[in-house]
RNA sequence: GCGCCAGUAGCUCAGCUGGAUAGAGCAUCGGAUUUCUAAUCCGGGGGUCACAGGUUCGAGUCCUGUCUGGCGUACCA
């Protein structure tokens, strides 16, 4: 119906002002206030100028030369400065009704994607800790924007990508060494930048029940590291796995070593001139980019800085034929993807495949105190916890509401009451309510079947009510929204549009009595809140969060 | 210094490619339950959209400058 308006809109415009070639970007809007009609255009607006005359005049040119165009519009109006009010007739709202419903479970999903490859990376923690609350904003993330993908048509492959090698990983195993050792010893001291966290000493003694005092006169790290990476990844495992977050494929990047790809690339970017060498070190033309220096590649010691495996990755990603690449991380690695950037396209490949998303910091604030956060001094309030104080349904939803470029304050006391004021629970109960509403009907009108209900034995001329329509033409923007969601990687649309539905519901439930004495009138507003229930089951499940029948 | 992100009600935040009277929730004040779950609904009060210019029919939204905050600017990841 839309494009049908917008074609014809254009058309005509195109006519008045004499020149088909002059493409005007024209906007046809559902607009915020119904009696503003179904639809809504700025058409006269832009072209008043043009055709001198003023906004009001155009629009009346408008409207004459359109009306014989368009079946289903009840009417068009001027308002306000120029704008053209369409109102559907009951007819095409009919029409638009059942073609909603018969969609069926499968509401606000679409196939825009046409099966595209895309990868989504997200989390990548490195396994030197228990999850923080900053991964868990990535993890709810990445994972809601791999869903949104998947129900615009994607092929989505979910990816975590780590590293355990180098120094980080050097400073945990001397960390467990230090813990092992104080078993023995409480004198042992423990290195000021050495991880503080109680599950080091958990680890150490893991070691001690399995090599005894074996391993006090050791140089070798070797073993504490393995112990280290797999403890710490179990825990990671554990963690995501609660959150409800599964990835596809795990990659090391210590593979892209084994592999030889780190040599490749380095011979790659030495054989298009992008790097030198100085100091000892190897250097990435970085500043021919518009960086404002150069960056090393690898370090005089010889060691590659992270810099040249992310390079290698991205071919990767780009090799195994994904049409999209999506990165998710805070606002801490910003620095790290111009570089990868400005090296893709020196390469030759599609760089604008690549879609770099970055969400600012989460605060967590308690007793009205901003809280430090530190891996290193073990200060911090892990996912894990946060999840069993609050819910899984809870922490997820709190991480996506937000806008990604606002940071995101979670206040831990509120988080904590379980409180009433949760916008999530908001959404859960209009759908609890809705199977509250089944049961009831089950009960007092046996006749009726709800699985019985289909688009063709129901009649919505009968919903009539205001909170209906405004029901209706809500949930006809809910494919619009997953797709903008979707295309613009902003989780937060789908959690203001349920909202948004779960509102208009619960005034139409405190007003109107979905089951009453008349069966068709029953019949119809049972389809309606069909309707509204798979919307919100639909929206909750890309957001991971649970879509109750009772609570 | 330079770069990225932000500044909207007392607090936490929405505001889709510029559109009609800037919206929610919390907090506050006042109402609604013989009826499908009151975890709900209805209403009141509360705003110089950080500041100053500019672009245009029209700016919270775009441009420039200023101020404030977060992050980055490693031979750490």
């Amino acid at each position: 119906m839309k494009e049908k308006i917008l074609t014809a809109l254009t058309e005509t415009v195109a006519e008045l002002l004499n020149n088909p070639d002059d493409r005007i970007k024209l906007a046809l809007t559902v607009p915020k206030d119904n009696s503003h009609g179904d639809f809504s255009t700025n058409a006269a607006m832009i072209i008043a100028k043009k055709i001198g005359k003023n906004p009001r005049e155009a629009a009346m040119e408008i409207i004459t030369s359109l009306n014989n165009k368009l079946d289903g519009i009840a009417s068009c109006e001027i308002a306000g400065p120029g704008f053209i009010n369409f109102k559907l007739s009951g007819d095409a709202g009919v029409q638009i009704f059942k073609q909603l419903f018969s969609k069926g479970k499968n509401i606000g999903f679409s196939n825009s994607g046409n099966g595209k490859k895309v990868n989504v990376e997200y989390v990548s923690a490195n396994p030197t800790g228990p999850l923080s609350v900053g991964h868990g904003r990535n993890a709810a993330v990445g994972d809601v924007i791999a869903s949104l993908y998947k129900a615009v048509g994607y092929d989505v492959t979910r990816e975590y990508y780590f590293n355990d090698a180098g120094n980080q990983m050097t400073v945990l195993a001397k960390s467990v060494q230090t813990r092992y050792l104080q078993l023995f010893d409480s004198d042992v001291k423990l290195d000021e930048n050495a991880y503080q966290g109680e599950y080091i000493i958990d680890i150490a003694q893991t070691i001690k029940d399995e090599y005894g005092d074996s391993l006090k006169e050791t140089e070798e790290l070797d073993v504490f590291k393995k112990y280290a990476v797999d403890a710490m990844f179990d825990m990671i495992k554990v963690s995501l796995k609660k959150m409800r977050v599964e990835h596809d494929v795990y990659f090391n990047e210590r593979s892209l070593y084994t592999d030889g790809k780190i040599e490749e690339t380095l011979k790659k970017i030495d054989e298009l001139g992008l790097s030198y060498e100085k100091d000892g070190a190897l250097w990435f033309k970085a500043e021919q980019f518009g960086a404002e220096k150069d960056r090393v590649l690898v370090k005089s010691s010889g060691e590659p800085t992270y810099r040249l495996p992310d390079f290698a990755y991205h071919i990767n990603k780009f090799k195994r034929g994904f049409d999209l690449i999506v990165d998710i991380f805070g606002a801490d690695h910003q620095a790290q993807y111009p570089d990868v950037i400005a090296c893709m396209k020196a390469m030759g490949f599609d760089e604008k495949k690549i879609k770099v998303v970055i969400y600012q910091f989460v605060t967590i604030v308690e007793n009205g105190e901003a809280v430090k956060m530190s891996t290193r001094k073990a200060n911090y309030i892990t996912l894990d916890e946060l999840m069993d104080d609050v819910g899984v349904d809870a922490t997820r939803y709190f991480f996506v509401m937000r806008r990604l470029g606002s940071h995101l304050e979670f206040d831990i006391e509120i988080a904590r009451k379980h409180s009433l004021d949760n916008p999530v629970f908001y959404v859960q109960y209009a759908h609890a309510r809705i199977s509250s509403i089944f049961r009831h009907c089950a009960e007092t009108k046996p006749d009726i079947n709800i699985e019985d209900i289909n688009a063709e034995n129901v009649n919505p001329e009968l919903l009539i009510q205001q909170e209906e329509q405004d029901l209706i033409s809500h949930i006809a923007q809910f494919e619009d929204t997953i797709s903008v969601a979707a295309k613009t990687c902003e989780p937060h649309r789908l959690t203001g549009y349920l909202e948004k539905i779960a509102e208009l519901f619960h005034r139409y439930y405190n007003l109107h009595h979905v089951v009453v004495d008349d069966d068709e009138t029953t019949k119809a507003r049972l389809a309606l809140v069909i309707m509204t229930q798979r919307v919100i089951k639909n929206g909750l499940e890309i957001l991971g969060v649970t879509a109750p029948e009772k609570m």
